[in-house]
DNA sequence: TGTACATCAGTGAACGCGCGTTCACTGATGTAC
DNA sequence: TGTACATCAGTGAACGCGCGTTCACTGATGTAC
């Protein structure tokens, strides 16, 4: 039997909560001791370094973040709106139960050095997504990389501006209209375009 | 008369291709002076610190790509589909042409320990017109700031996602489309739905 | 015009704080016999 | 069951590199007389 691990659990609630709200650079691992009541060195048995224990909470989180989005996005036979609604859903009601690990993983995990995507990831969703809607004849043929780059933007902004408190609103209180929206920003997008 | 200023220039242009690369807390002023061909010193005839610099340097170049946005948004004859077209236009342009500058100011700066933005941004710029367009009757009411952060992200995430090697075509190419889907999205966004 | 002085953008070496990381040590738990 | 040993998450002090900043100095340009 393994023995019990306490801390490690507490360093990373303390870890994403800093991560999400100074950034991974501005976050020292003197924070992350204090913050979870922990020496400094409690650190480096359960990771190699400072910005590998980011890379591996960010990997973790998120996909446990798309196992819970992936199932209902790709049931074959509800038609893309309201897929799209169901994912709109999901993901404010993440950021609503999870803030901080969301806007870890969502926010502040764009400006990773690594300067590219885990293999999962939203954006990845989407764009097979709408590959799937075109490949199916529902949708026009489009620059989907571009389209889905826009899709997501348009859901993720709005709660950035609210994490950054410059809107009050809670996106999920517009979540209907956003939803709505993005499915007319694709529709329309697909109009009069030939993919490129 | 003033002295000749020769390395101020230097200076800026490699502080802002840093730190739209690395960011400004990875920039170091050793990274800067030599990409300036500069000593370190002369910053701090300047300046009076690096986040200063950044700080200033941010602001500045924020209000010059403003001041071009600005006049063409608030005409007030046109209608808004084209006013919208022109900002994405113009978005791009500068983009393709001021590729480093752009990335500071509206994709690094993001996250800038200030927290806030300045009085002056797109941001803005779009909550105002879509404020003036409810106001004249030309839009149902709606939450704006809400509709103008999801725009903003709709326009600007297919940047990131070009600048950062996701995508490979640029945005400039996908304009009409993309102004298209985001007029699209503000008539979407404002059906059935009361102002909160 | 020539001389003395002020100004200031620049240099390059040094400083010292803060940070990520290391390390000897501890004590609790698991395991072999 | 009791004893000896292995394991490992934890501590807290120390280390040392890298970074932002400082500082004495230089040399070119502007100004007073």
């Amino acid at each position: 039997m393994a023995r019990p691990v306490q801390k490690k659990a507490l360093i990373e609630k303390a870890a994403i909560k800093l991560f999400a709200s100074k950034g991974i650079v501005k976050t020292t691992t003197r924070d992350i001791a204090q913050a979870a009541s922990v020496s400094e060195g409690a650190l480096y048995r359960h990771w190699p370094s400072k910005d590998k224990m980011a890379w591996d909470l960010y990997c973790q989180r998120l996909e446990k973040f798309i196992t819970k989005l992936r199932p209902a996005m790709f049931e074959a036979a509800t038609p893309l709106a309201d897929r799209l609604g169901f994912m709109v859903e999901a993901i404010y009601k993440f950021y609503k139960t999870h803030n901080h690990e969301f806007a870890f993983i969502l926010l502040t995990a764009r400006n990773f050095p690594q300067n590219r995507y885990p293999q999962e990831h939203p954006y990845v969703l989407l764009s097979e997504l709408l590959d799937a809607e075109i490949a199916g004849g529902r949708l026009p043929p489009c620059n989907t990389a571009t389209l889905a780059a826009m899709v997501l933007g348009a859901i993720l902004e709005p709660v950035i501006h609210h994490r950054l408190g410059y809107s009050q609103a809670h996106p999920i209180d517009s979540g209907p209209a956003i939803g709505r929206a993005c499915m007319a920003l694709i529709v329309a997008f697909g109009q009069e375009d030939t993919p490129q």
